[in-house]
DNA sequence: ACTCCTGTAATGACGTATATTACAAGATGG
DNA sequence: CCATCTTGTAATATACGTCATTACAGGAGT
């Protein structure tokens, strides 16, 4: 099981997005190019990205903008925007527990809270982590290359 | 997306194990009756506990039984007992950003950590809840039921 | 007005989750 | 030692989610 990679795919959109501002016209054609995936996805993406308030879609010479700066925006928040995970929890329980079983009938109610305590650690760990830390890491890592 | 039931499957499998220690033969058959899942389903879990050394099983009058007090299993030894997500890790990343692009070629490079340290903290969480807890809430439950 | 870009529908390929049937092989208990 | 029960596993089917792709309408910008 692996989280969709729409998920990445938003990162990398930010990145290129902040990176690009100044030298090209950041079209959903453009970061189809440097994300590698159809435009169509990105386009999804992009639609999340807006809802969400984060970036702002121009068909002018602006082309794709980032509403809020960089420290403003974490994790959590693409992975909110994006809708990572099923509204019903991180975790799939099995669907038909015997009800004319006690351990059947109970062990939905002993077991859901921590499994919900489990899916906020992961949050938690998400809201921890600006988009700035990754455009700067990704702008040291370009430097690097160049020496 | 969501976690396979395999893990909640798991969950209820070892509860009933202890709960039903005394007073049934528990086999394949009787999990999955109190599970509602199919038979197969449940051996292909039972399969991933005893090679992860959580349970033991015999066709004998004993049954299925655990190998180790509740305190001493994990949530997360079963998670990995039940390899609930692929070894490329929690997040699925894009398969081909643009090495043409220097933000394509960088990108991976400046967010795997992060997502490695965001799997990591709800790994932890795992680690930190016992066996002996979901069992022992489980039985309070059905207490509860009978008053 | 012309062009470019976005939004979105429709479709297809592919992989994964779960159910189900069937059966061989091994363990158990009489 | 034989009859029975249980596990392990293969083969198959269904459903669903992800991602790619084509196509096109409508809106924005120049």
């Amino acid at each position: 099981m692996q989280i969709t990679s729409k998920f990445t795919i938003a990162l990398h959109i930010i990145t290129a997005i902040d990176y690009f501002k100044d030298t090209e016209k950041v079209t959903s054609n453009f970061l189809a190019g440097s994300v590698g995936a159809n435009p169509v996805i990105v386009r999804g993406v992009m639609g999340n990205l807006k809802e969400a308030g984060i970036i702002d879609i121009s068909q002018g010479k602006s082309g794709i903008t980032l509403v809020r700066p960089l420290e403003e925006i974490t994790m959590y928040d693409i992975y909110e925007a994006v809708d990572c995970v099923s509204e019903e929890g991180l975790f799939h329980f099995h669907e038909n527990p015997n009800a004319n079983c006690p351990v059947g009938r109970n062990i939905h109610k002993s077991v859901d809270g921590r499994l919900l305590s489990v899916q906020r650690a992961m949050e938690n760990e998400l809201k921890g982590i600006t988009l700035s830390e990754i455009v700067e890491n990704t702008r040291r890592e370009i430097q690097r290359e160049m020496k």
